[in-house]
DNA sequence: AATCCATGCAGAATC
DNA sequence: ATTCTGCATGGATTG
């Protein structure tokens, strides 16, 4: 047996489950189940219906005030409790007979007359528009409108498992929720839904044949063949498409209404915030999808031939009431199930990663979504054991939930009311898999190819530099990279043949793969080639721009920088601009043919004396305003290698303030200086020398007067 | 003197 | 014929 197929249990599981996820609003619920025994017992009667209710007003704004619109005249207690109370009777009424079965509820309603049908829809409406409803007794004549011979209610069970599990793929975390996020979410959300229906469409179609007629399901099998493929896949485009946009919309609202109840009530405990968003939008995106429902079950029951002559007929039958037939036997099956399958899926998903203690793969949460989606049908089982006692029930004899519920404990005990879990866990599994694993997983690969992989700046720890020369940018694809700096932080290497690398760019658009090697047989000195492969190319990189690696702390991974520098004059060398106190190492070497010489840059400060006049330029707050500071070490700027004791974690190209106090390494004696860059005028280099390594004089603790420095010019 | 490294060049590999 | 690869050279820098 599958779960959802009947609004009876639906309803008893959505109470049940909504109480659960509000516990801090316990005595809400009080109420509703107060409420809803004092509706019940007052609509036994049937007569009494719109008297029951009638009382009931002044207490309705309490619990369903807040909700929507709802509670200005109604009480959703007493309407929902009108709701069950109709379809308890209705279904003890029943006398289809037993077994796989579904009844038909729609011909048994008891009390009012027939005509008003489907004025549990006007009802519904009504109380959305927030206006009085006026037939008020007609809600407790609830029937679950028989479309097309298919109690609405009883079919596409099916749909109701990939509800659950779908919907409760919505938990996945999306807080800040620009409109993109929530238009990819409800995509992601669409098509895994429209997807596991497509796959599950002929199954579904089996169940639907088998509740509609009077075969069993063996009888139907044998047909199989002769129904054909095509005769499966009927109904499939409404059904598909409906679940593609009903699903699309729920998503979006789940989304939306999450954002926006995270803001507007911050203290609320996730999990309520989950339950109450997904709760609203199941409502919204399934009754958005009913008329699909309609026509995909017309079209399978074999009422009509194709969608446009369901279309048609049904408007000509029942005209625009005909395609909402079942909203309320829908939406009672779809709400609990989203809640149970979300908590469940949401709650075993952060067990098994707080397990594992990282990210799940893809496979994990595969297997989290079907083991969610199998218990999810389990702990409903209970229901669905309870529906079917109830409708296999002598006719006649009033029987209720709880007196079915009492005997089938007392007669088989507790487990009795599990019976045929098992299969049902199988049976729903694969659809919880399915949907999750569909919707995670293109919610993923929708997040990577659009917005490629983002790397936070501030989690790079800068390893190296090198300014490119002619030879680095010319049809040669390769680069040279600076010796030391690659021995230090690129991995070894063997004396023959290169290694692969991978590196990141920053920009988030390509993962690069570079073969890095070594010129063994140069003597004792050793040159090391980056294969820049389409590097060079993609970036347009020429003379004199820089390329920049880091690692990422959190990955390992490398990430490598393309950077042209500001001043693009081909005459012009970053390196020449470069304000230095010591010697102009740079200045002289590498450059291209054609460069200026190094002399019209201004001459670079001597060593002062004092600590503050040592810092040869004066720091200012970067001209953009924005306060950032960018650091970098730049020991050795030429070779952009750093000294390998010193545990500086440098360039921070959005540093804060924060990050750049962290910078130096407190026990480290090396002095430091700060000089800018003229290309980048928002940068400040920083430029270490162990004591004594240089010919200039560092000045003892001039690092920490660096820093100061720094923050004094922001 | 030792080292670094930009670049030239030639033979090998590949198109 | 073109691209790769390894090697060599020599200016520049460092010690």
């Amino acid at each position: 047996m599958v779960p959802g197929n009947n609004p009876l249990e639906s309803f008893h599981n959505s109470v049940q489950l909504v109480k659960n996820a509000f516990a801090p609003f316990e005595f809400s619920f009080q109420k509703v189940t107060n409420d809803f025994q004092h509706c019940w017992s007052a609509s036994r009667n049937g007569a009494d219906n719109a008297i029951s209710f009638v009382a009931k007003k002044s207490e309705l704004r309490i619990l369903c005030g807040s909700h929507s619109k709802v509670g200005k005249e109604w009480s959703v207690e007493c309407f929902l409790g009108g709701l069950f109370d109709d379809l308890v009777q209705n279904l003890q009424k029943l006398n289809l007979g037993a077994g796989e079965i579904e009844c038909t509820i729609s011909d048994l309603c008891l009390g009012t007359p027939s005509g008003n049908k489907f004025n549990h829809v006007k009802a519904l409406v009504g109380i959305f528009k927030g206006r009085r409803t006026d037939d008020s007794g007609v809600l407790l004549n609830v029937k679950f409108a028989r479309v097309g011979g298919v109690p609405a209610g009883n079919v596409a069970v099916i749909d109701s498992e990939k509800e659950m599990t779908c919907e409760a793929s919505t938990v996945a975390p999306t807080v800040d929720i620009p409109a993109e996020s929530v238009f990819k979410s409800a995509l992601a959300g669409g098509i895994s839904c429209a997807f596991s229906s497509f796959i599950m469409h002929p199954v579904d179609t089996i169940k639907t044949q088998v509740q509609a007629s009077t075969l069993t399901l063996p009888e139907i099998i044998v047909k199989i063949p002769q129904i054909g493929a095509r005769g499966l896949y009927k109904g499939s485009i409404p059904a598909v498409s409906g679940q593609f946009l009903g699903h699309g919309l729920r998503t979006a609202i789940c989304e939306a209404s999450k954002f926006v109840l995270v803001y507007l009530v911050p203290t609320l405990p996730d999990i309520q915030v989950q339950s109450a968003a997904s709760l609203w939008s199941t409502v919204l995106g399934t009754t958005f999808r009913v008329p699909t429902e309609v026509i995909k079950q017309r079209l399978q029951a074999g009422i009509y031939e194709n969608v446009g002559e369901a279309l048609i007929g049904t408007w000509q039958q029942d005209s625009l009431k005909g395609f909402f037939r079942g909203t309320g036997a829908t939406l009672c099956r779809e709400v609990p199930f989203y809640v149970a399958g979300a908590g469940v899926y949401a709650e075993s998903k952060k067990a098994v990663q707080h397990l594992l203690g990282r990210e799940l793969e893809p496979w994990e949460t595969i297997l989290v979504g079907a083991v969610s989606g199998g218990l999810a049908s389990v702990t409903t089982t209970p229901f669905d054991v309870i529906k079917t006692r109830m409708m296999t029930a002598i006719p006649g004899q009033p029987v209720s939930m709880s007196t079915i519920a009492f005997s089938i404990i007392r007669q088989e005990g507790p487990l009795g009311l599990f019976k045929g879990a098992v299969p049902r866990f199988f049976w729903v599994a694969p659809l919880g898999a399915m949907n999750f694993a569909g919707y995670e997983l293109l919610r993923k690969a929708m997040d990577r190819t659009n917005a490629q992989k983002v790397i936070k700046e501030s989690k790079l720890k800068f390893l190296f530099q090198k300014q490119l020369q002619n030879s680095d940018v010319n049809n040669l694809k390769r680069m040279v990279i600076p010796k030391k700096a690659a021995e230090a932080y690129l991995p070894k290497l063997d004396k023959k043949g290169g290694i692969y690398i991978e590196m990141i760019d920053v920009d988030g658009s390509h993962i690069w793969n570079f073969i890095y090697s070594s010129q063994a047989n140069y003597s004792l000195k050793e040159l090391i080639n980056l294969d820049p492969g389409e590097f060079v190319n993609k970036h347009q990189l020429s003379t004199g721009d820089l390329i920049l690696v880091y690692e990422d702390r959190e990955s390992k991974e490398y990430v490598i920088e393309a950077r042209k520098t500001l001043s693009k004059s081909p005459n012009d060398s970053p390196k020449k601009k470069i304000l230095k106190t010591h010697s102009n190492k740079a200045s002289a070497r590498g450059q291209a043919p054609d460069d200026t010489p190094m002399n019209d840059v201004p001459a670079a400060a001597p060593p002062p004396s004092g600590v503050k006049d040592n810092l040869p330029v004066k720091l200012e707050p970067t001209d953009d305003a924005t306060n950032e500071i960018q650091v970098m070490d730049c020991t050795n700027a030429d070779s952009g290698m750093p000294l390998p004791d010193y545990g500086f974690d440098a360039y921070n190209p959005s540093g804060t303030i924060d990050n750049v106090l962290n910078l130096p390494n407190p026990n480290d004696s090396s002095s430091s200086l700060i000089y800018n860059d003229m290309n980048f005028p928002s940068d400040y280099l920083f430029n270490m020398w162990e004591p004594g390594a240089s010919s200039t004089q560092p000045i003892p603790s001039f690092q920490n007067l660096c820093f100061d420095d720094i923050l004094k010019g922001l």
